[in-house]
DNA sequence: AATGAATGAGGTTTCATTCAT
DNA sequence: CATGAATGAAACCTCATTCAT
């Protein structure tokens, strides 16, 4: 009743504005995304953002949900391709295809792990859980999250036995897209942040799946 | 650079100064970092930054640079250890020693990641280097900078052979620190940030040094 | 005058809206009256309050003196009274049901004083009129109005003998109609503006009537 | 410690910020008298506001306690009084003197009267008190307040003799001092609100006087 | 060296009004 | 007649920085 409600020309407004968010975090830096810039970036007045999201954190947790959602389509089919391939060659792909897809909604994600505004709000939309019972944690995300595809996947590989069995799958997966996103962030710190180059070289990137698929077999 | 430290008591002011600002940044985040709640913490006047530092901005490079030293300390002596227990024992031990030192100051380092301005100035003071080449781009920090040292550890191990020698150790060395920030930053996502609290659950320090280490023999 | 109220469909939402202006003027104060909230109260679209009066104000206004005709009608049938029951008993009959008539739009007729807009839009619609000319002043209005009708009334009760002759009508009658209005405002400076309890305690309205009518006799 | 505490220089803005608001609100109005042209009309900044006060309600709430003060100087002599010349003139002088005390200080006043958020803090600053029973209801207001004084004079008078024994001084005096508000609050209704004028012509002002004084006795 | 009152640009948000549907 | 998405001016407020004391 508050957003989200709109006939044609609003739900294309609406997707103009998430796009808009994730480009001007990313070309700007979050503390000087404003909301005057992302509406010119979208090409509306600034007050319509107001008519889509109650406020600028709600704008900015739609559009990092809304640019999550091909992770999530292409995750969801990793599971079927245990056993195919090898492990080193799955995870390699795996690493390089979310490298990509995540790309233009890092410096937004990184951004929101900054502002405890933003962090209490995702939290709310979130079941409370323990800190210290992972499995838990996992299963309290909408579900179908990242690393619960991802442990799935190497459950279903551990069961054919190609990954060692003494490797809880889980922590596993949580230690690969750990190393992801720390690979995503680390060159940041020194080159420019291009967001249109490759984010991190694929050399990179081959060397760490070497080591982690390694570690797991 | 700008500003003279003379006395005692601007010595002081200022280290209670650097104190103050990762305090601030860690307690309310890098949005609600004000000069004037830092002050606050300091307990000097909001004027008395300005004759410590140019401006905001090199208060928290300071902070920064500061608050590493016993990081770039404590991993001075690592390479020293190669050969001494087991791999996993000191990539373990690594992990969690660095987690630890690191624990108060990630919510800055983590913002400075989404400041522009404060990317900017940081390689302002790093020479410019080569997206690919991470050799000298490791090389150009201020030379005894973490990256470089756990690549000296893994090298040192290399040569002993319990580190298999088709491994570019600068690679791996940096794939390990980024394990170590992703994880850090991952379950930021999800748990309210406890900046008390034990930061990485010990347990998952522990699977992803076991992984690391496995795949590095 | 501006716009037509044609068919059935639009003189029922006119009514809504006018009764939709009072009540949230009452419930969230003038400042937080907005036009959204009117609308939404009268269960119409925003843009459906313009087909009904060329602005805002043109509502407010309208919607004052529809909630004034019960008044005018209630005093209109006041000077027949003269003579009849006690003096004493007509004053606090008639401060009471004064009370309660205008006890739902007291708010905006408040409100209207302190925005020079309406002030000037009514000013407007009256004749101009001098300040120490009380007579002309009181004449100046709509004629039907509450100060003329209740001073029509103490004439007659003085014509009676029942008020003492060298009390002026008019005089009297707007001291009385501002001891109503006054007793209506202060009490909200301190407890909670309870819009359905009774604005004005019953015991308070007797003392006032009480002396009010002593002093006339 | 957040706001009014200031050197010489502090001291003398904060008063001429609120000698603005009070002249800005009877100059423009309520609705219009923004923290823009409240700092203009001080010839401070904008922000300067800030630094005296939370917010701006704060400031209005406190314009309204600092003009407060001029009234209840005055009127904490009034029960000395009891006993000398009579109870139509010194009733008659304590309405006119309280007329010009409050003259510029109406606007402000009233308008707060329809901002439940300024209603609402000042109640927070008062104790709760019943609605039912006036006489705690005074006695709970920071004690030396209008009601509270005038109902102490015509108590006195009453112990000499000069009002009737049945009246209840506190109801008698709430009914004087509402009179008074609500003949400071009609004439506004139609002439233009001249804040320089004279705000309630003296003549009706004395046939109050005369018809409560009257009704006492 | 230290203070803290003052600054003023700029940020987020509100809201009366318009107009294509 | 009615709708509601879009507008954009303007409101309140924040905060890094300066400077007289």
């Amino acid at each position: 009743m508050a957003q989200g409600n709109a006939g044609k020309r609003g739900t294309a407004t609406r997707a103009r504005l998430l796009a808009a968010a994730r480009d001007v975090v990313a070309e700007v830096g979050y503390a000087h995304a404003t909301t005057k810039a992302i509406a010119a970036a979208a090409a509306v007045a600034e007050g319509t953002i107001y008519r889509h999201f109650p406020d600028k954190h709600a704008l900015f947790l739609a559009a990092v949900v809304d640019a999550n959602q091909p992770v999530i389509a292409w995750m969801t089919g990793l599971p079927e391709r245990a056993g195919q391939a090898t492990l080193a060659s799955n995870l390699s792909e795996t690493l390089t295809r979310l490298s990509s897809l995540r790309q233009h909604m890092l410096p937004l994600e990184l951004a929101m792990l900054t502002d405890p505004e933003l962090v209490a709000r995702r939290q709310a939309g979130i079941a409370a859980l323990r800190t210290g019972d992972l499995a838990a944690a996992v299963a309290g995300l909408p579900e179908p999250n990242p690393p619960a595809l991802l442990a799935r996947y190497l459950s279903a590989e551990q069961a054919l036995g190609r990954v060692r069995p003494d490797v809880d799958p889980i922590r596993a997966a949580v230690t690969i897209l750990a190393t992801l996103m720390g690979l995503a962030i680390m060159p940041a710190q020194d080159p420019p942040l291009n967001p249109s180059d490759d984010p991190i070289a694929a050399a990179l990137l081959e060397t760490a799946a070497d080591i982690l698929a390694k570690g797991l077999e």
